[in-house]
DNA sequence: CGCCATGGCTGCGAAATCCGCAGGCTTCTC
DNA sequence: GAGAAGCCTGCGGATTTCGCAGCCATGGCG
């Protein structure tokens, strides 16, 4: 899915207020645009369009293209402790050998929702939500620690999610 | 904005499918709604009162509850490293005292995007986005380290984020 | 039992939004 | 300078959103 962005630019960034992400050119219109949306998934492109400057079609072509290239998703979240899924923990995890070939691996894991590389005293951390505790177990034992390069692990067992936003755009 | 969700509701749960959550029950139906949502925070109402047997006003209103209770939001969400913030971290704190009145301070942090209680090593893990390494040490030695009741923390830099999804509800 | 709130769903018309497309402008390449 | 590519605007037609009136089941209450 991510794999078609490149191509395209050279070498020559003119502009240094751009980022360069992987791929993927964020000018300060789009990254205004995201900032609208991430106050609001669903506000129409006529208002983004008055906010950023630009014709609702604008907006709307633009929008399209930053979430096929993946560089944003609209998505409903929500607390899983609040909606049913009893636990919810972090596991750090030290690995032997390749990274990130582990790191796939927990990313291919459906209960596996957050995984990251990290410097410090663990290699990844992943964040894993699950029904009850002895899916978590399950998870934790049979499938994580049992996977190659895994040297160890750490858990940490959520008991209350204090805050979750996506507004750094605004401040 | 959390604060008016309570009353109504006394003592009898008659449905066991339908969870408790400080307040805001959830059947299945709201479930499903959700998990449409996950899949893609814009999709028509219509649309979804088809995928979940309701009609579309039925939908409209039950959404903009979810949404008023704050059981879940819409909104975008970004790789925060591909949209210009360039440092990002877990911190792991260990307190003296009352954890959650710690919690709250961090939660009106700016920098802190998510704040969660946990159980295990670490009291609280806080996830930190800045836009540089002077940002982050500032904000993890200035402003967490010196608050009253913080006894230790760890920090996990973040090399690369590999997944990221919202979607528990579809599988 | 009858009565009356309450909550949640449906159906519908009007208003707003989304969507595709044609056209214009600028930049880059050859 | 011709041509391609990228991005924007403007504009209808299709779709969606929105507000509201009405209906039905449920639950208290005298």
């Amino acid at each position: 899915m991510h794999s078609d962005v490149v191509a395209s630019r050279s070498a020559d960034q003119k502009d240094s207020r751009e980022f360069r992400n992987g791929g993927a050119q964020l000018d300060a219109v789009s990254l205004a645009i995201i900032e609208q949306l991430q106050e609001d998934g669903r506000r129409p492109y006529a208002a983004i369009g008055k906010a950023v400057g630009l014709s609702e079609a604008a907006v709307r072509q633009r929008v399209q293209k930053l979430l096929d290239q993946g560089v944003m998703q609209i998505v409903a979240v929500t607390d899983p402790l609040t909606v049913g899924f009893r636990r919810q923990a972090m596991v750090g995890i030290n690995v032997e050998g390749d990274v990130e070939s582990v790191a796939d691996v927990l990313t291919a894991m459906s209960e596996c929702e957050y995984v990251v590389m990290t410097a410090g005293s663990f290699d990844l951390m992943v964040e894993i939500v699950c029904e009850d505790d002895d899916h978590l177990l399950d998870v934790i034992n049979k499938r994580i620690r049992a996977l190659p390069g895994v040297r160890s692990t750490e858990s940490f067992v959520y008991l209350k999610l204090k805050k979750q936003t996506y507004m750094w755009g605004t401040r």
